[in-house]
RNA sequence: GGCUCCAUCAUCUAACGGUUAGGAUCUCAGGUUUUCAUCCUGGUCACAGGGGUUCAAAUCCCCUUGGAGUCACCA
């Protein structure tokens, strides 16, 4: 079975590259019927977890995503890492190091200055003398002094690191006894039987002290996938001054959580040519073999192009019930249908699409002074008038080709062409020159409102 | 600086050594639309550079260059 985890720090909200590697987790489980689990580590800065926590999971459930278990919370895991360690420390794994932080500093200065690596020399490691006083020691894991240690990676295919040039032996426990990072990890994962690591490219050059921490245990080495970063539209490392990296921030600004799920997997995955990954495709189609090994930079653009596709192609029911977060609520009202017919495919996002129902239902206060005077021209208002008293005559008015009808029959006996009354008639509707078909547009006000706008628009230019 | 990763249109990407290097976004030009948007059609635009290997290289190898990540008693 396979069992992916999603391992964020509590850092206070779920970024958009941690979505991916989420949604990469989450359908790769999925897929194959496994687990998807998720963890949060907080060994360190335990004050945030629980509102990081329920941050992840708001964003979890407005993409719909669903992980399985019991949240784990490493804070609380404190006697299982304790254990492990004094295991390791029995078995000659992990010694005591009773280095200051003075002396380990002086040391690191020292080989900077001789353009050496900094590392821990193993002073300790062999040590069986008398300890010296009044330090508290951290304990160091035994890590190999030479060699390569490989890490088959998914993506990346296999690397090798050298020993010598990278590892040390780290501190697996603090002066406190907390432990660290790259050990809990490592516990972690196999005890929660992870079988498939996710997660982004930044962790690769932690693998091989996760892999040092594996052996040392004994438990068996997952599968590892390394997925590059996001980066900002310059290829720089994504981050909060490029705007929004908070992934609720993305509800708030009107995109649709499929819109989003959409352009991530396509952000550094893809399966040929396609481009709209239904949540059922990218579940059935998804493998984590097929990713990028390159980074990618977020685009804007597409996901713009994405959200109004879905929005677009949404059932206007459901369109109707996602607007009511946005403050819209058409319920009641007798034309949703042709609203949203009529708008949606005009709205790059959902605060755009409650713009234009807005510019639609409510009475415009100001007309673009451009296109009114473009709109009257010559006897224009005598025309919108000739329409008005035709319109003021007229009953039973519903469908949009119930108002053409009465444009045609207005310019017909009149003998002008269609742009005399159209144009005049937008910027008296919606006061600006461009918009929705304006027969359309009758159909949803209705006589009355029509009438009313019109008359507004008489008024407004007689004081012009 | 050490180690590691990465390198195809502006952007996201396709290509199992053999294609006129394909698709999508953006952009541009037409068409549809009384307008705008949508939609449709078409165009411009890429294998970072240099060496090899091979009958044949975007693809394999090496080097250069350029990006990125990481080197903590952070995660």
């Amino acid at each position: 079975m396979i069992v992916t985890r999603f391992a964020p720090s509590p850092t206070g909200y779920l970024h958009i590259g941690g979505l991916r590697t989420a949604l990469y987790s989450y359908l790769w489980a999925r897929k194959n019927g496994g687990k998807f689990l998720l963890r949060i580590e907080d060994t360190d800065e335990a004050r945030n977890s629980v509102e990081a926590a329920q941050a992840i999971i708001e964003a979890f459930k407005w993409v719909g995503m669903e992980h399985d278990g019991e949240i784990l919370y490493q804070s609380r895991r404190r006697e299982i890492y304790t254990r492990y360690i004094e295991q390791l420390l029995e078995e000659g794994k992990a010694y005591r190091c009773y280095m200051s932080k003075e002396e380990l500093e002086s040391i690191r200065e020292a080989q900077k200055a001789a353009k050496e690596r900094p590392r821990y020399p193993g002073t300790y490691r062999d040590f069986t003398g008398t300890p010296p006083a009044g330090i508290e020691p951290v304990i160091r894991i035994k890590a190999p002094t030479e060699g390569h240690i490989r890490v088959d990676d998914g993506i990346k295919g296999s690397i090798d690191f050298p020993v010598a040039d990278m590892l040390d032996d780290f501190i697996i426990a603090r002066a406190d006894g907390s432990p660290t990072y790259n050990f809990v990890v490592a516990i972690d994962d196999a005890l929660m039987g992870v079988t498939d690591v996710i997660r982004g490219d930044d962790h690769l050059s932690n693998t091989p002290k996760q892999i040092v921490v594996y052996n040392a245990l004994g438990f068996k080495v997952p599968k590892f996938f390394h997925v590059a970063m996001i980066n900002n539209p310059e290829g720089k490392k994504l981050s909060k001054r490029d705007g929004a990296t908070d992934v609720m921030a993305y509800d708030t600004m009107g995109y649709l959580p499929e819109a989003l799920l959409n352009f991530l997997v396509r952000l550094g995955w893809s399966h040929g040519d396609q481009e709209i990954f239904s949540r059922e495709e990218m579940l059935t189609l998804f493998d984590p073999n097929h990713i990028n090994n390159s980074s990618s930079s977020f685009n804007q653009e597409k996901l713009d192009w994405l959200n109004a596709h879905y929005i677009k192609n949404m059932p206007n029911v459901e369109l109707a019930h996602r607007l009511v977060p946005f403050g819209v609520d058409l319920k009641g009202h007798d034309k949703i249908e042709m609203i949203l017919d009529l708008l949606k495919e005009r709205a790059k996002t959902m605060v755009h699409l409650k713009a234009l129902i807005d510019e639609l239902l409510i009475a415009p206060r100001v007309y673009d002074e451009t296109a009114a005077q473009k709109a009257l021209k010559g006897d224009a208002i005598e025309v919108l008038k000739a329409f008005r008293t035709r319109l003021a005559a007229s009953t039973a008015l519903h469908l949009p080709s119930d108002y053409h009808v009465l444009m045609e029959a207005t310019i017909g006996e009149l003998g002008v062409g269609f742009g005399k009354i159209g144009m005049p008639l937008r910027v008296a509707l919606l006061g600006a020159m461009t918009g929705p078909a304006i027969d359309a547009v009758m159909a949803v006000l209705g006589i009355e409102s029509t009438l009313a706008r019109i008359d507004s628009f008489i008024a407004w230019q007689a004081t012009h």
